[in-house]
DNA sequence: CTCGCTGGAGACAGTCACTTTCTCAACCGG
DNA sequence: CCGGTTGAGAAAGTGACTGTCTCCAGCGAG
């Protein structure tokens, strides 16, 4: 396990990512080639595109995405996916550097800011929240409780709303907790589950 | 009013729609390219960016995008959106060919195969989808009802409801309407408004 | 420990989406 | 009819991404 192998890939990946977010802080998102990130993370373009896919790739780089369907069907309760979302939200938020700003510091927060300042990472990230509702939509509908269609709109409701409430923290300018602004922005959708 | 400058245009917008599907249709999306567009269109490939902004931009042309604020305004009942949006897909859809599945015709709906068949034009759906919940998200926090949290969850619960209503009447075919769809899918998030 | 071998990193050329800039024709208001 | 502006076309450039090849080093078998 661990090989050397792994090692390597996880060690290029903070690299890049790191070097890649002090070049867009220094020059802008767009004025910073592929090649410039590799070069600075003393690895080749080809590995960049083979670890991360996409340009906007190496800010998104989601953790959701890799996640085994195991891992997913254990984090949430199709009874209550509001609260599982905000547990979720709650344990990542409090466990690296908690009330980091997401202007500052260098924390996974730092790179929040590209999210909503770079329209073309915006868009990147929208796909990645897409694919998380294709990935909890069948988890929701196996409960047989509600419909596959209702299942799906559920699910983007979720992950998009997630995404609203995120915004709002960032515009707010990231003083309060993301949970907070998850938990009211979402306290509408709870409504559905207290019948 | 309608000069011949906006007479070309318009001309040249559905020219350029109608060769693309065409040749996507004969060939697949990513092996033709905007050159091959343009001559089949006989238009400049710079007219063609300067239409539709990106290749993915041909297939999805949003007319939502370009809808006046005022338009919009009257269209969207705070009070009521899930039955906003019903009336506008209702209308929509019994506007062109009725009856129509998605994978044949040539109504507006032969571009939505794309929507769900290739991936980078899902994407930009979504990016356009991400937009108008922006735009929806302060004429439902307008009402005084919500919260600008609230609203925005909302707006994206709506804009991606939807989307997911109408892949699931993708999925399975296009034959009932897409109204059906979205009313069943989204009849959950009406607990919302039934307090 | 050693030896194949295989998977992955680097190098490299090619494609094409998109941008920028320039020129020029022809529509529009006077 | 006539300047002025708007917008279409032409063309070169940029850089993200892809495919392919080579080669080395990590890993397992003996």
């Amino acid at each position: 396990m661990s090989g050397l192998r792994e090692r390597w890939r996880l060690k290029a990946m903070r690299a890049i990512q790191e070097r890649a977010l002090d070049l867009f802080d220094e020059r802008g998102f767009g004025a910073v080639t592929i090649e410039e990130i590799a070069a600075a993370a003393e690895v080749s373009p080809s590995s960049v595109y083979r670890i991360f896919g996409t340009k906007e790739g190496i800010v998104v780089a989601d953790e959701f995405d890799h996640m085994s369907p195991e891992t997913l069907e254990s984090l949430l309760d199709p009874a209550d996916p509001v609260g599982s979302l905000l547990r979720a939200v709650r344990a990542y938020e409090s466990s690296p550097g908690p009330g980091e700003g997401p202007q500052t510091g260098r924390g996974p927060w730092r790179r929040v800011r590209y999210f909503f300042a770079e329209p073309s990472v915006r868009m990147a990230v929208c796909a990645t929240l897409d694919r998380a509702g294709q990935r909890i939509s069948p988890l929701l509908a196996a409960t047989g409780k509600i419909s596959e269609t209702q299942a799906r709109v559920i699910a983007n409701a979720l992950a998009f709303g997630y995404f609203a409430a995120l915004e709002q923290w960032y515009l707010a300018g990231g003083d309060r907790p993301i949970a907070d602004y998850v938990e009211e922005g979402m306290r509408p959708l709870r409504t559905i589950w207290s019948t």
